[in-house]
DNA sequence: AAGCCGGGGTC
DNA sequence: GACCCAGGCTT
């Protein structure tokens, strides 16, 4: 198990008998199909995309669908998966496949690097998945079989580990069968080669695996170095009108939850008072609900919600606002604890 | 090079 | 709780 011919056809021999092939995207694979699975699986596990993936692919078949569709109509199928810069870029980059490419995506790995949302290793996956095209991938499942089969120190976030993974990645990638040699090198990674108690045993690649002769094949790759994160505390005011409807503000586009709506996120009761007075209502008392603990990848937001009933009096929603009715909701993307807090506010009326 | 960007699964 | 996941973009 020396050469990479040899390698690549350890890993197809195991694919054959024991590869996936019964996911959502990999029936009709066309590169929308693939495209799309691949921008939801980022940092994403396929259990959790699989439902957004059957519901985006009904709603929106293909690119040209998905080109015309309204911003909110995309961030709403997006709704829960998290990372929403990946819905925005995927709605940009359809507009520029059907603009620049005649709606048929480009043949090229530079070309298709060149679209938002779109990395090297994305731009592999669906070139050799779809396409037939030999492109290395280096997904956090390949990353892991690799740094294992060569026993590669150190933290794949440092440039020259990174670097290192590429060379290797792409000598192993094979000119024929690039399609299952791709699928199999992340199977590999999820089912066998796992992060915790992989299963040595029944590998295909067990032979010549550097960290599994070392005797601690969960050594590699080594772990990002964590800091601890830090806490930081809002209020959110679900303000409610007669109606029972709750005000919803639309976020920037770039920033966290970008594009999403959500009710005002405030430091204090003093700007509390403040929105009030500027939106003209008539308020009773904020009535405090229960806090609720939301934790990003590099802080934890604390959220107190208050029920703030209140008469619209002459506010009447603005671009950029709403009032968004629990019964019949709008079709917009919500932030996960926002539809949390907009399901307690409904148990409320 | 390091930080930003979510939410959920898993141990 | 900590850590990770079919990463990419920005600074």
């Amino acid at each position: 198990m020396s050469s990479a011919a040899d390698f690549s056809a350890a890993v197809l021999e195991w694919y054959d008998r024991h590869g996936r092939k019964d996911l959502p995207w990999q029936q009709d694979m066309t590169p929308y199909r693939v495209w799309v699975s691949e921008i939801m699986l980022q940092q994403t596990q396929v259990a959790t995309v699989i439902p957004y993936f059957e519901r985006f692919m009904q709603t929106l078949p293909d690119v040209g669908a998905l080109a015309a569709a309204e911003p909110d109509e995309v961030l709403h199928l997006w709704t829960g998966l998290g990372y929403y810069s990946r819905a925005r870029n995927l709605h940009k980059a359809a507009k520029l496949v059907v603009a620049e490419f005649a709606g048929e995506f480009p043949r090229d790995i530079d070309q298709l690097i060149s679209l938002p949302g779109i990395g090297r290793s994305t731009a592999g996956a669906i070139a050799s998945l779809s396409m037939g095209l030999r492109a290395p991938i280096l997904d956090g499942n390949v990353k892991r079989v690799l740094a294992r089969y060569h026993a590669v120190a150190g933290w794949p976030g440092e440039k020259a580990v990174h670097d290192r993974l590429w060379v290797i990645a792409e000598r192993y990638t094979p000119h024929s069968r690039v399609n299952h040699y791709t699928q199999a090198m992340m199977d590999l990674g999820a089912t066998l080669c796992t992060r915790s108690k992989p299963s040595c045993l029944v590998c295909p690649l067990q032979a010549g695996c550097e960290a599994r002769l070392l005797g601690q094949p969960t050594q590699y790759p080594h772990s990002k170095p964590r800091k601890q994160i830090p806490v930081r505390q809002c209020l959110m005011p679900l303000v409610m009108n007669a109606e029972g409807d709750i005000w919803l503000q639309r976020r920037p586009d770039s920033g966290l939850w970008g594009g999403l709506w959500c009710p005002p996120q405030l430091d204090d009761r003093e700007q509390l008072a403040r929105l009030i007075e500027q939106q003209g209502w008539r308020a009773e008392a904020p009535e405090l609900l229960e806090p609720l603990r939301h934790t990003f990848s590099h802080f934890h937001l604390d959220i107190q919600p208050l029920l703030v009933r209140v008469m619209a009096g002459h506010s009447v929603a603005e671009p950029g606002q709403v009032w968004y009715n629990l019964r019949q909701p709008s079709r917009l993307g919500l932030a996960a604890p926002v539809k949390k807090l907009l399901a307690r506010a409904e148990l409320i009326i």
